[in-house]
DNA sequence: TGACAGACGCAACTTAGTTGCATTAGAATC
DNA sequence: GATTCTAATGCAACTAAGTTGCGTCTGTCA
């Protein structure tokens, strides 16, 4: 954890960035916690550890993460606002729960290699990204009533 | 096309719900338009229709027809709007060019649905639904310089 | 031709994020 | 430790995309 968090840091301090109270923070919540956060989470989380702050900042850091490939944004289907988690690791999806709303990660074998080989092949359509995430109900959910 | 629209008017009619001037030209702009439209795209294409109206009537059409299982609501990955389209026809997917920001339609044989299977047999969660877009470069934007 | 509920219009509000600009503060250099 | 340079910050105002409340209108059926 402590490692990652000094491997990033030095990272972009080699790059010439700044090491920041927020940077810092901002950081260390994406690898304290697995699952995407919300910028809106991320300045309410933040707000436990550092007291003054403006989340034009906040914002301003997570689009500096993100250039920067520390963190990636991720679109889920059923809310408006934009996620983030550590851009590191495997390529994964994620199963939504829409009653209790968690979220989990799932990594599928093979994944979508070969689809994306055919679309280039029949369209001539280059694709680079792809977003899969799952809908629907988890298992202690489905348990109850 | 016109028997498809009026299809689903005399459906909605029959079900006890008016047809309105919004109701019909919503109706109307998703049946010619095969691509999914923006709330913003669907008031800016009334307009040229229908000459008063306001925004909030288009936004609850829309809610009413999503409701109502005519249209289906998708969240692009790369955009912050809604798009809506009609609800009929296959489960199908999109490509999306990053570059002229064309999108066009693809279905995948199979789809996913081992792969959900598979899901609920590992983990107990029940997919109901997924979302997959594919981000790329279209064949002709890869042709220009 | 009423009457009733579904549909509509308007204004005000909300959420999620952005922009401009003046100020502050890491960190390299002196 | 002081200086300097620019990345980073704070604040206020703004925007996009949509939502809510409430009073009014209008399709449709009797």
């Amino acid at each position: 954890m402590a490692e990652r968090l000094n491997e990033i840091l030095s990272e972009l301090s080699g790059r010439g960035f700044r090491l920041t109270r927020i940077r810092r923070g901002v950081v260390e919540l994406f690898i304290t916690n697995a699952l995407p956060l919300s910028a809106l989470e991320v300045i309410s989380m933040l707000g436990q550890s550092i007291t003054t702050f403006n989340k034009t900042t906040v914002y301003r850091e997570l689009a500096f993460l993100k250039e920067h490939g520390v963190i990636k944004e991720i679109q889920f289907p059923h809310e408006r606002a934009k996620r983030y988690e550590l851009a590191t690791g495997e390529h994964h999806h994620h199963l939504i729960c829409l009653k209790c709303r968690k979220v989990e990660e799932i990594e599928l074998e093979g994944d979508l290699e070969e689809q994306e080989k055919k679309i280039l092949r029949s369209r001539g359509f280059h694709v680079t990204n792809h977003s899969l995430e799952f809908l629907g109900i988890c298992q202690t959910c489905r348990w109850q009533a």
